[in-house]
DNA sequence: TCCAATTTGTACTAAACGGTACAAATTGGA
DNA sequence: TCCAATTTGTACCGTTTAGTACAAATTGGA
């Protein structure tokens, strides 16, 4: 019967659960202690960097899940109408109507930022650059500027629906986009 | 000849720089008192309640502006058109193409949002109506959710241009909303 | 000029911070 | 079973935190 030691590999969602939550500078110590379950011996085993390098961990697992599920698809799936939706569906899925917020997007706003700049700046170019492919593929010529302005609006509605407690924001950001992005031919 | 006696009302603009610039939890008062010149017999001569009077009387600042130079304009003029051209002038001048964010919005994010929340909620509620009353005023039929939209796309653009390092991506946000928010006739 | 009220700097808490040291406990391969 | 390597908890470090106390300086009206 195989127990559960705790890895290194099962931490960063949960360390990205604090970070939403408290920020960047507000994650203390003791904050992540709780919520891992750890003590400080086992987090500076796993993590000699510290916090810093608990939230490039949590940077680096965002990064290689939104590539996997989103990025990847968008630049390789043959058919780009259906890999735009699925993008959309794990978008969706992901922040939860706008429920769950985006770390990266927090940290682009807030004085991390001078910390992860580079992945931060990577993230959200795979991103649009990814899209803009698809788009492109789709047989839509402004491919880039509404790559740019989807990825801004999906941003933007995180900060909209919490803000105003109302998660009908985001869903109906998500279902524009749909019609926006997956219509046949070029607006 | 009247010297300079610091007053409190002076405080808000300063103060919201370091609260942008390091968010609630990392704007410390040892930041404050540099970044004001005061010390803390000042400070909490002034706000007796600490770092959470201190983000109020800010947040309180912010919002008179915008009610003041954008969401009455919105409310009021009588020409719809000019008065969302001139919304984009002042964010566009405001946020400084992208390059100093939105308090409210990035308090929105960390969890300064639950000291804050009605604030935070009544800043874009009032956008967001404000805007979609001058659009209805201009005979569009989809006035709220163009005006959810809009606000949204503004957010996003904030936050995907720092997150880029590119201006360019808030100025082409600022003028595609132009062109959309001001088109003769609806979409 | 005088004096009460306001404003300010400094010294001081007690607690929390990130991080370190290190011995004890636990682990898994041989 | 044994033992070296890993993992863990705890005590501790110096620093920084928000906030308080309060006397000295400054102010503006009378």
């Amino acid at each position: 019967m195989s127990r559960k030691p705790v890895e290194r590999g099962d931490l960063p969602p949960l360390l990205a659960e604090v970070f939403r939550k408290h920020g960047y500078e507000g994650a203390s110590l003791a904050l992540i202690s709780e919520a891992t379950g750890l003590g400080k011996g086992s987090l500076y085993n796993f993590f000699p960097g510290g916090k810093e390098e608990m939230a490039a961990a949590v940077l680096a697992d965002v990064d290689a899940w939104f590539e996997g599920n989103v990025f990847a698809p968008l630049r390789d799936k043959a058919d780009a109408e259906t890999a735009i939706s699925g993008m959309l569906d794990a978008v969706d899925a992901y922040f939860r109507s706008g429920r769950r917020i985006c770390l990266v997007g927090a940290f682009a706003l807030d004085d991390a930022r001078s910390r992860f700049a580079e992945r931060i700046r990577g993230y959200f170019a795979s991103w649009v650059d990814a899209l803009a492919a698809a788009l492109a593929r789709a047989g839509r010529k402004d491919a880039a500027a509404l790559a740019e302005e989807a990825v801004s609006l999906i941003q933007g509605a995180i900060v909209l629906s919490r803000a105003l407690g109302d998660t009908g924001t985001f869903d109906r950001t998500i279902r524009g986009l749909r019609k926006r992005l997956t219509a046949r031919r070029q607006a």
